[in-house]
DNA sequence: GATCAGATGTTCT
DNA sequence: GAACATCTGATCG
């Protein structure tokens, strides 16, 4: 018995974020995330592998500034502003090198809502965090948080093991949202009768090129 | 409730 | 120059 027993549930975390992406973003699903003074339980997320052969990923063909942070070890915050007025969360897992990360794609908030409803200019409390851009708002987080140690006690953003476990029952997947490519992988997991899930949609090209 | 178009800037080709 | 891991507000049912 023993070692398994004596490990606290942080340095567990640690380990199924340091493993495969697939367990990490399931285990990820309740856990606390907290920054700004706003703490949100997160109910919905998605994989992206990598280096390993995931062409949705943003680490995909290869290393920049932009997705450095993803190369390093696992637990980190990789930031990253899209649609030119965006910010969306991911944390790092997998190896060094692997360049594997989850999306944080919703949660709900438990603790400081209404530092993040005046963040939000909303007062409907289920779409506080409903999406990566609005949890990120919700939260406060920007760029200045990019790269930061999720685990570590003094980080400007911190996450926490499930105050309880998300049964296995609760756990849905499906394909992921908004990506180009890749639509037959069901790496999407959410918490199955979760309010605060964002809606699946298929990727819509926004234009047409007349 | 569902669907559509527009805003806006960083990144990569 | 084109694409993009999105959100909001308007419009239609």
């Amino acid at each position: 018995m023993g070692d398994r027993a004596r490990r606290t549930p942080l340095s567990a975390l640690r380990d199924l974020l340091a493993g495969p992406v697939l367990p990490a973003a399931r285990g990820l699903l309740g856990c606390e995330l907290s920054a700004g003074g706003v703490t949100v339980r997160i109910t919905e997320v998605e994989a992206y592998a990598g280096t390993a052969g995931d062409p949705a990923s943003h680490a995909h063909r290869a290393r920049t500034p932009r997705n450095a942070v993803m190369f390093g070890p696992a637990g980190h915050l990789y930031v990253y502003f899209t649609y030119g007025m965006h910010w969306c969360a991911n944390v790092v897992t997998g190896i060094e090198g692997e360049a594997s990360a989850v999306l944080l794609r919703a949660g709900s908030v438990v603790a400081g809502s209404d530092v993040a409803a005046e963040r939000r200019r909303s007062t409907v409390a289920r779409d506080l965090a409903r999406g990566p851009a609005r949890l990120c708002q919700a939260l406060g987080i920007d760029g200045t948080a990019y790269g930061v140690d999720l685990l570590a006690p003094s980080s400007p953003v911190r996450l926490s093991p499930p105050t309880a476990p998300v049964p296995e029952s609760q756990v849905a997947a499906g394909p992921r949202v908004g990506v180009t490519g890749a639509h037959d992988r069901e790496w999407r997991f959410w918490i199955a009768d979760d309010p605060t899930v964002s809606a699946y949609r298929r990727h819509v090209p926004r234009k047409r090129p007349q």
